[in-house]
RNA sequence: GGGCGACUAGCUCAGUUGGGAGAGCAUCGGCCUUACAAGCCGAGGGUCACAGGUUCAAGCCCUGUGUCGCCCACCA
C-alpha cells in the first residue's frame, strides 16, 4: 500500500490538513500567475478591492468564491487568465480606525499633525492591512498574488493624479462653493451616495413668522427648527393669492432682528402646510436652489462640527441638537410656536459613522459627470456592457439619468491629496501632474497645496486600468483590458460600477468590463441583515473551520441564484459537507480498483459503442454534465452549475453507476474489469475537473493520488464537450432498467422483506424488445435487488398472491405465497389508479379538443398520444390487479 | 411619490424561449448490503398568494388586488 492510498483510505474527509497542504502548494508553485501567451484567449477579473480595514464576511466569501470559480474555469481552459487582487485604502473608514486607536492613547490626529498621522496610518496598514488578503487566500481565491495592488500604492497614485489633471484640464473637474452633504463627526464632505436615508420618527414644527409691517403672519413648517437662524427668505408659490401682497412687505424673522424677503417660486407646494416655505440656502439642498434663483443671501449658522457659529447670535456655541431644543423653547415662550406634530421623514446619515449628516454649503471639488455618464449609458445601451441579472438595467438607467455632479473632495488626511496649488500672491490655481515649484502666472514660489484628499471611490473608479499599469502602455493592459467580467454586490452598482464605466470609457476609450454580474446580498436564514448586535452573523472563517472551505464554497455557489438576497441556512452547509465527503468516499472506492491502472485503460472510452450499456450510459450522462456545467458557467448560472454537479455526482455516478459496476470490478472477466476500470477512471477524472472550480481542495487532493504522474488540477484541461459519448437511446434503456429495479425495491420495502432475504421475482413484458433488454440484465437486476431468481416473460398467468408493481406497461411480480397484504396492495393500486385517472382525464381532454390538435405543434401532440397509450396500458394492468386481489379476498 | 423584487412541499429555495410541478433539509418506514450511518433503500407531502384575461395549453405572458421587503426621491 502506497502512502497515497493510505491517506485516501482515511474513512472521512479531513479537510483541515488537506486545505493547508494545497494552499501551500499553490503558493509555492505560483499556480495562479497570470500568463500572457500569444494566441490564447484572455480572461481577466479585477477584484472588488475590499477595504484594507476589512475582515472577511460572508458577502466577501460569496463574491470571491464566484470570481474564483470563473477564474479557475478559464485557467483550466488554457486561457490567459488573470485575477488581480488588492485592497482599497478606504479613506474615511481607515482614518476612523486609526483615530480610534489613537484615542485609546488619549491622542487625536491633531496632536500628531498631518504628516505624522498619515505615517501612522501607513504603519497600521503594514501591521494589520494584510488581514483580509490572508483570509482571501484561505478561501482558496486563485488571484495572482504577486500582482496585489493597493489604491494608494505608487503606481495607482500616479494613475489617480494623471486622471485628476486631465479631467481638470478638460474642464470636467471644477472647484466651487455648493451645497454638499457634510458629516459633522468625520468632519468632511460626503457625496450623495455616501448619505443613507433612514426613515425616522421626528417632529414637524410649525412656526409663526410675523410680517415685517406687523399686519399679520404666516406659518412655516420645518423638521429642523435650528436652521431658521439661517433663513434668508420665505418662499411662496407665484400663483398663491394668499401671499401675493407680501412681496413688498417682507418677514420679520423671530429670534433675530432680521427682516427677510418673500420670494415667489414654483417649487413651493401650495398644498403642503400653509403653502409657505422657510428658505435656508446654506443648510438645505432645495433652499440652496431657491436661493440661487432669487439671489438670496447665504448664511451659514453652523460650523464643520455641527456647532452653531457666530451668525447664530446668542445660540453660538451650542451643538445643533441642543440648539434645536433651545430654539423651540424660545419660540414657544415668545409665542411663535404654532404647534408640533409627530412626523415621519427620511433623515440622512453618514454611511461610515451613521451620524446625522447636514446639507451645507462648502467650497469643494466636483466632477462634472453628465458627459461621462452619457458614455456609460451608451455602452450599456448598445450592449458593449451586459448586466446580469437584467433586472438592473432600469435601475441603472434611471440613476444615470438623474445623476448629479460628484463631490470628490474630502476634508480628511488619509487619501490621495488633491494635486492643486494656489498662489499666495496672485491667487492662481495650478493643477499639474508634476509638483510645481513656482506660480505659472506670476512666478511666485509661495504656493499652497490643497489640503483635501479625494473621495476613496475616485481611485477605485480607475481600478480596472490603474492596476494594470496605466498610464503606461503595458502588456497587461494589452492582454487583459477590458476585463471579462466584474462580479460584485448590487449595493455598489453606483458607488463603484457606474464610475468605473465612466472612467474606463473616458480614459481607455473602451469599456472596463464586458459583463457585470451583480450577486445577491447574503442574509440570515430568516432574511434579516446579519449584524453583530442581532447576533445572527455567520462568520465564514468559523464556517470554514467547522465544515471545510469546499463545503462553504459549494453552499454559497448553490445559493447564488440571480435574486436579490440569499438567505443562508447553516443546515445547508452541513448538507453540502456531506456531499464533499461523498465525493471523497466515491474516490476512495474508485481508487481501490484503479490504483494500479496505467493510462492505457482509459482508451476504452474512445469507442463507447463497444462498451456494455452501463458504461455507455454514464459516458452519455457525463457528456450532458459537461455541457450543462460549461453553459452554466458561461452564463453565470452558478446555482445551476452546483446543482448539476450535485445531482450527477451523487445520484447518477454514485447511486447507480458505482453500484452497478461493482460486479465488473470484482469480476474475473478481465475484459469486463478493464472496461469498468477505464470508464470509471475517465469519469472520475472528468468529475474532479468539472467541480474543481467550486471545490478546489478536495479535488486537488483526490486528483493527486489517482494513478499516473499528475500535475495540479489548476491548470488541467477543463472537460471538452463529448458529442461521441452522447446516446439518448442508451439513456432510455437504462431508465427502463432503473425503473424495474426501483419497482422491485419498492415491493421489498413495502412488504418489509429483510435485505438478507433473497426472494424471487418475475416481470411480464409484452414488448419483445424491452423484454429482451431486461432479460439480458437478469444478473444485474438480481444483484441490485437481491433476488434468488428473476425471469422475464412475454405472458404468463398472473398470480393473485403476489406483490405487484406496475412500471408503465410492464408488471413486476414478487410471489409471496399467502403473505400478501391484500388491503395494503389494494390501497397501493387505488392510489396509483387515481393518479393515472387524473392524468388520463387531462390528456384525453386535450386529445379530443380539435383546437389542440390543430394548433399545437406535431411533436407535442405526438407526445401526448404516447403518454395516453402508456397510461391506458398501465390502467389495464391496474384494473386486472385489483380484480385478482379481490378474488383472493 | 416613483421604481424594483418576493409570494411554489413543514423550512430554505430552484424552475432559461409557455407544452409531463423539482432540489436540499425536515418527516415516515426499512437497513451497519465489503466507498461512505457525514451512508443505503423505499415512501408521503404542493388550489405554484388571490381575482380576472390572453392561449389549444399558464408557476411562466397581460391587467388588477393583497402581504412582505428593498432601492431611489427636492413636500419643507
Amino acid at each position: 500500500m502506497s502512502m497515497n492510498e493510505e491517506k485516501l483510505l482515511s474513512k472521512g474527509y479531513e479537510f483541515s490538513e488537506v486545505e493547508d497542504k494545497w494552499l501551500q502548494y499553490w503558493q509555492e508553485n505560483n499556480s495562479f500567475s497570470g500568463k500572457i501567451e500569444e494566441g490564447c484567449p484572455s480572461f481577466s477579473i479585477v477584484i472588488p478591492p475590499p477595504n484594507v480595514t476589512g475582515v472577511l464576511h460572508v458577502g466577501h466569501a460569496l463574491n470571491n468564491t464566484l470570481q474564483d470559480i470563473l477564474t479557475r474555469y478559464h485557467r483550466m481552459c488554457g486561457d490567459n487568465t488573470l485575477w488581480v487582487p488588492g485592497t482599497d485604502h478606504a479613506g474615511i473608514a481607515t482614518q476612523n480606525v486609526v483615530e480610534r486607536q489613537l484615542a485609546t492613547e488619549n491622542k487625536s490626529r491633531d496632536d500628531l499633525g498631518r504628516d505624522a498621522f498619515v505615517e501612522k496610518v501607513w504603519e497600521w496598514r503594514g501591521e494589520k492591512g494584510g488581514t483580509i488578503i490572508n483570509q482571501l487566500k484561505r478561501l482558496g481565491a486563485s488571484c495572482d498574488w504577486e500582482r496585489e495592488r493597493f489604491t494608494m500604492d505608487e503606481g495607482l497614485s500616479k494613475s489617480v493624479r494623471e486622471v485628476f489633471v486631465r479631467l481638470y484640464k478638460e474642464g470636467l473637474i471644477y472647484k466651487g462653493d455648493y451645497i454638499v452633504n457634510w458629516c459633522p463627526r468625520c468632519n468632511t464632505a460626503l457625496s450623495d451616495d455616501e448619505v443613507e436615508h433612514e426613515d425616522t420618527k421626528g417632529k414637524l414644527y410649525h412656526i409663526r413668522y410675523p410680517y415685517a409691517d406687523g399686519s399679520g403672519s404666516v406659518v412655516v413648517a420645518t423638521t429642523r427648527p435650528e436652521t431658521m437662524l439661517g433663513d434668508t427668505g420665505v418662499a411662496v408659490h407665484p400663483d398663491d393669492e394668499r401671499y401675493s401682497h407680501l412681496g413688498e412687505i417682507g418677514i420679520k424673522l423671530p429670534l433675530t432682528d432680521r427682516v427677510i424677503p418673500v420670494v415667489f417660486d414654483g417649487h413651493v407646494d401650495r398644498e403642503f402646510g400653509t403653502g409657505a416655505l422657510k428658505v435656508t440656502p446654506s443648510h438645505d439642498r432645495d433652499d440652496y436652489e431657491i436661493g440661487l434663483r432669487h439671489d438670496l443671501e447665504r448664511m451659514k449658522v453652523m460650523d464643520d462640527k455641527g456647532v452653531m457659529n457666530k451668525s447664530a447670535g446668542e445660540y453660538c456655541g451650542l451643538d445643533r441638537f441642543e440648539c434645536r431644543k433651545k430654539v423651540v423653547a424660545d419660540l414657544e415662550r415668545l409665542g411663535f410656536l404654532e404647534k408640533i406634530e409627530d412626523y415621519d421623514h427620511a433623515v440622512g446619515h453618514c454611511y461610515r459613522c451613521k451620524t446625522v449628516s447636514e446639507p451645507t454649503t462648502s467650497l469643494q471639488w466636483f466632477v462634472s459627470v453628465k458627459p461621462l455618464a452619457a458614455k456609460a449609458v451608451e455602452a450599456v445601451r448598445d450592449g458593449r456592457i451586459n448586466i446580469y441579472p437584467q433586472t438592473w438595467y432600469n435601475t441603472f438607467y434611471s440613476w444615470m439619468d438623474n445623476i448629479r455632479d460628484w463631490c470628490i473632495s474630502r476634508q480628511i488626511w488619509w487619501g490621495h491629496q488633491i494635486p492643486a496649488w494656489t498662489c499666495a500672491d496672485c491667487g492662481e490655481l495650478i493643477v499639474e501632474s508634476v509638483d510645481p515649484v513656482c506660480c505659472s502666472k506670476c512666478g511666485s514660489e509661495k504656493l499652497m497645496r490643497e489640503t483635501d484628499v479625494l473621495d476613496t471611490w475616485f481611485s477605485s473608479a480607475l481600478w480596472p486600468f490603474s492596476t494594470m499599469g496605466w498610464p503606461e502602455q503595458t502588456p497587461e493592459l494589452k492582454t487583459f483590458y477590458p476585463t471579462s467580467v466584474l462580479i460584485t454586490s448590487f449595493d455598489i452598482l453606483f458607488f463603484w460600477v457606474a464610475r468605473m464605466m465612466m472612467m474606463g470609457l473616458h480614459f481607455m476609450d473602451e469599456v472596463p468590463f464586458k459583463d457585470v454580474y451583480l450577486h445577491a446580498l447574503v442574509r440570515d436564514k430568516h432574511g434579516k441583515k446579519m449584524s453583530k448586535s442581532t447576533g445572527n452573523v455567520i462568520d465564514p472563517l468559523v464556517v470554514m473551520e467547522e465544515y471545510g472551505t469546499d463545503a462553504m464554497r459549494f453552499t454559497l455557489t448553490a445559493f447564488a441564484a440571480q435574486g436579490r438576497e440569499i438567505k443562508l441556512d447553516e443546515d445547508r452547509i452541513e448538507g453540502y459537507r456531506h456531499f464533499i465527503n461523498k465525493i471523497w468516499n466515491a474516490a476512495r472506492f474508485a481508487l481501490m480498483h484503479v490504483s494500479d491502472c496505467d493510462d492505457s485503460v482509459k482508451r476504452v472510452v474512445d469507442k463507447p459503442d463497444d462498451l456494455p450499456l452501463v458504461h455507455q450510459w454514464i459516458l452519455s450522462r457525463t457528456a450532458s454534465a459537461i455541457e450543462n456545467v460549461r453553459s452554466g458557467l458561461d452564463e453565470y448560472r452558478f446555482n445551476d452549475v452546483a446543482s448539476e454537479n450535485y445531482q450527477f455526482i451523487w445520484h447518477e455516478f454514485c447511486d447507480w453507476y458505482l453500484e452497478w459496476i461493482k460486479a465488473d470490478l470484482f469480476s474475473d472477466d478481465a475484459v469486463a474489469k478493464q472496461q469498468a476500470q477505464g470508464v470509471l477512471l475517465v469519469v472520475l477524472e472528468t468529475i474532479l475537473k468539472l467541480i474543481h472550480p467550486i471545490t478546489p481542495f478536495v479535488t486537488e487532493e483526490i486528483w493527486s493520488v489517482l494513478p499516473g504522474e499528475r500535475s495540479s488540477l489548476t491548470t488541467g484541461d477543463f472537460p471538452e464537450r463529448q458529442e461521441s459519448w452522447k446516446n439518448p437511446e442508451v439513456v432510455a434503456q437504462m431508465e427502463l432498467l432503473m425503473g424495474i429495479i426501483t419497482g422491485i425495491r419498492n415491493i421489498r420495502s413495502e412488504a418489509e422483506v429483510h435485505p438478507s432475504n433473497k426472494i424471487e421475482a418475475f416481470v411480464i413484458c409484452e414488448d419483445k424488445e424491452k423484454g429482451e433488454l431486461i432479460a439480458s440484465f437478469t444478473a444485474a437486476v438480481s444483484d441490485m435487488t437481491r433476488l434468488s431468481d428473476f425471469t422475464v416473460l412475454a405472458e404468463a398467468e398472473k398470480p393473485a398472491d403476489a406483490a405487484t408493481y406496475i412500471y408503465n406497461d410492464i408488471e413486476i411480480f414478487v410471489p409471496l405465497k399467502g403473505l400478501v397484504d391484500v388491503e395494503n396492495e389494494l390501497a397501493k393500486l387505488s392510489r396509483e389508479r387515481k393518479k393515472v385517472e387524473t392524468k388520463l382525464k387531462q390528456i384525453n381532454g386535450k386529445l379530443s379538443n380539435s383546437k389542440f390538435l390543430d394548433n399545437a405543434p406535431a411533436d407535442v401532440v405526438a407526445k401526448e398520444q404516447e403518454k395516453k397509450s402508456a397510461l391506458d396500458a398501465k390502467m389495464v394492468k391496474i384494473i386486472e390487479g385489483e380484480e385478482r386481489l379481490n378474488s383472493l379476498a
